[in-house]
DNA sequence: TGAATTTAGTTACAATTGAAACCATTATTA
DNA sequence: TAATAATGGTTTCAATTGTAACTAAATTCA
C-alpha cells in the first residue's frame, strides 16, 4: 500500500538551504522594493547605485557594478533612469573618454538621506527576532557562506557538465 | 576638503542585511540553476514542483503553490512544461472537476532521484564552511527571520503608504 | 431553484531581466 | 605606426516574470 513517496534521505524542499535562502531574500526584497517604489519611485537597482555613490562619489559604472553585485547592463539601465530624474550626474573622465564619473546630485543625496534611515529601521525590525549574539554570529556566517558560494560558483563554471 | 561623502550613520550597502541576503541567495540559485539546466533541462520552478510532489503525491496546483512559495501562475507554467516532458501526470479530482491531482511519473521520479543527491551534495559543500553548532543555529535563525519577514510584509500591505 | 460569489487554473499582455551584438575609445604589438 | 585586441558602456532582441483578465466549475443564499 506504500504509494511511492520519496524516502527521507532524498531532498525535502522546506529543509533545503538554497530554497530557504531564496524565499527569505525574496520576501525581504519585495517588502523593501514596495516601500521604495511607493514612497520615492525608486527601484532596488537604482537604490543600490545611489547607496554606493553616496559613500564613494566619482565611481565609474564598472566600479559601481562591482560593488553592487549587478552586471553592467543593469547598472547602465539604473544609471540612465537616475540621470533622467536628476538624482545623479555624470561627467566623462578627462584621462579616459570612455570612462564616466558618477556622483549624486544634491537632490539625489537628499533622497538617499530620506531612504537610508527607513531602510535601516526595517533592517532593525527584522533583526528584532534575534539576540545580540545571534546577530553577530549571523554576520560572520553570512560572510563565510557568500565566500563559499562564490568558490562553488567559480568551480561549476570551469566544468559546467561533467561525466 | 570633505567631498560630501555620506556619514557612517547612514546605510552602507555591503553591511545591509537585505542586500547581503539577496546577493547570497542569487549566487546560490544561479549555481544550482546552471547545474539543473545543463544536466536535466530543468528550471528551478519545475524542480520545486517535482520536489514537493515526490513527497506528497496527488497535490492540487494550489497546494503546490503553497508549499513552494510560488504564485499560481508560476506553478501553472511549471506544471505545463513538466506535463509536456512527461515528468508529471495530471488527473482531475472526481469530487471537484476544477481541481487537478498531480503526481510524478516513473520517469519524473527517476529525474528527482538523480537531481536530489546532487543538490544535497551542493548544500553539504556550502555548509562545509560552518561548524556543526553554527549550522544548527543558522537553521533556527533562518526560521525566525522568515517568520519575521512575513509579519513585516503583511504590515506594509495593510498600510502601503502612511504619513 | 437560480442569480451572484467564490475558487481552481489558464491565458494575454506588459514590464523586467539576460545574453549577445554593438560603438567608441584606449592599449598592445607586429 | 598601422593593424589587432581589449575595455567601458549602450542597445537590441529574446526569454522570464508579474498583473490582470478570463473560463469553468462549485458554492452561497435569496
Amino acid at each position: 500500500m506504500s504509494h511511492d513517496r520519496a524516502p527521507d534521505d532524498l531532498l525535502q524542499l522546506e529543509r533545503f538551504l538554497p530554497y530557504r535562502l531564496s524565499v527569505l531574500a525574496n520576501t525581504v526584497s519585495a517588502t523593501i522594493a514596495g516601500a521604495y517604489a511607493s514612497q520615492h519611485d525608486l527601484s532596488i537597482p537604482e537604490w543600490r547605485v545611489m547607496a554606493v555613490l553616496a559613500h564613494e562619489p566619482g565611481l565609474a559604472a564598472a566600479e559601481v557594478a562591482d560593488r553592487t553585485a549587478m552586471d553592467k547592463v543593469a547598472v547602465s539601465r539604473a544609471v540612465s533612469r537616475l540621470l533622467q530624474r536628476r538624482r545623479i550626474a555624470r561627467r566623462q573622465a578627462e584621462d579616459d573618454r570612455r570612462r564616466s564619473s558618477l556622483q549624486l546630485t544634491p537632490a539625489g543625496l537628499d533622497v538617499y538621506r530620506q531612504v537610508s534611515p527607513a531602510a535601516l529601521a526595517y533592517e532593525g525590525r527584522l533583526l528584532d527576532c534575534l539576540s545580540e549574539t545571534e546577530r553577530r554570529e549571523l554576520d560572520g556566517v553570512m560572510e563565510r557562506l557568500l565566500k563559499r558560494a562564490r568558490e562553488l560558483a567559480a568551480e561549476s563554471i570551469i566544468r559546467p557538465s561533467a561525466t
